[in-house]
DNA sequence: TCAAGATTGATGCAGGTGCATCGAGTGCGG
DNA sequence: CCGCACTCGATGCACCTGCATCAATCTTGA
């Protein structure tokens, strides 16, 4: 039962992959020569940060960011080795716990917004006129099999007052 | 003198990176389900299978497939190890050595084409038209900063007569 | 012709990821 | 109340990647 794809759809499934991994390895090292951690530390600080009081469950964090359970669990070793977060007890349920984010985590991650929104201008920003970014995020989201909210970085909204 | 990124292409950003890294998953899994190795493998052997007599330089390899020169050692050494590939010495340059693939080699880039075939059918033919297949190839090419030649699986041309 | 520099490919090390599994704790059905 | 299935999070292992560096060889230019 299994159809050949068409040329088109392998085309785009190659550059899919090629030009993901070029940007995202450019943007990276920007971020590395700047002196900063991975983008996963980002991403999870990000997360923390915008948790109501500052704190996550890590399950929480897992299915927030879209990757395992193990991943999770040693990206916060991390974070508390680096001083960027804690652990904190959680009392309602005694198998889990809290993980809270610091004052060095917030600051760490609002520094590397301002190098990583300079990346994104610069290998995505400058290449694409807004119109043409909507529309590859509307063919992207296609492709993205109940990809869920696809939420923006909390800063975005600070040079975009209105919503 | 950074700019902020647009909402847009912030948006654009992330979807990018995580639709990428879902279906790459996806794929990725379909093929280690059916009880075949990495797709690095398969890109590796495409090449070496397209290649004049079946044998590319190592550092050939390296750069068709953009991916560092001790990757490529190293994703060398396990093709040899599981048959699919020899080395054989390069007379004109001692340094150097030429890799070949083998009749092994060969078939399973072959059984794989098939189930790789499949799963991007499935994960994106499906899912796209080929119209709107061809306008994401040509939005991600924008990106693509001298992204190189885009070759497609070979193939491809098994089942497109017409060039 | 020969020294300086570039190129080819391998490798030790540190760290990250996937997988399987584990121990602890919860909660539900009987 | 008990037992069983499930959830939460950690961890040992194998493997893979990035980085730095190495030895061998080639090339260039004085």
């Amino acid at each position: 039962m299994k159809r050949k794809p068409s040329t088109e759809a392998t085309s785009a499934w190659i550059r899919l992959m090629r030009v993901q991994s070029r940007v995202l390895d450019c943007v990276e090292q920007d971020l590395k020569k700047a002196g900063f951690p991975p983008l996963a530390w980002y991403d999870a600080l990000l997360e923390l940060s915008r948790a109501p009081s500052g704190e996550l469950r890590p399950v929480e964090l897992e299915r927030q960011m879209l990757i395992p359970q193990y991943s999770t669990s040693r990206l916060i070793d991390r974070l508390v080795d680096e001083g960027l977060a804690c652990r904190r007890e959680c009392k309602i349920d005694k198998r889990g716990q809290f993980v809270e984010i610091t004052e060095a985590g917030r600051e760490l991650q609002k520094r590397m917004w301002g190098a990583y929104s300079a990346a994104i201008e610069k290998y995505v920003g400058s290449k694409l006129s807004d119109a043409d970014a909507v529309k590859l995020s509307g063919l992207l989201d296609r492709l993205g099999c109940s990809c869920g909210e696809m939420k923006l970085p909390v800063h975005v909204n600070e040079t975009t007052p209105s919503r």
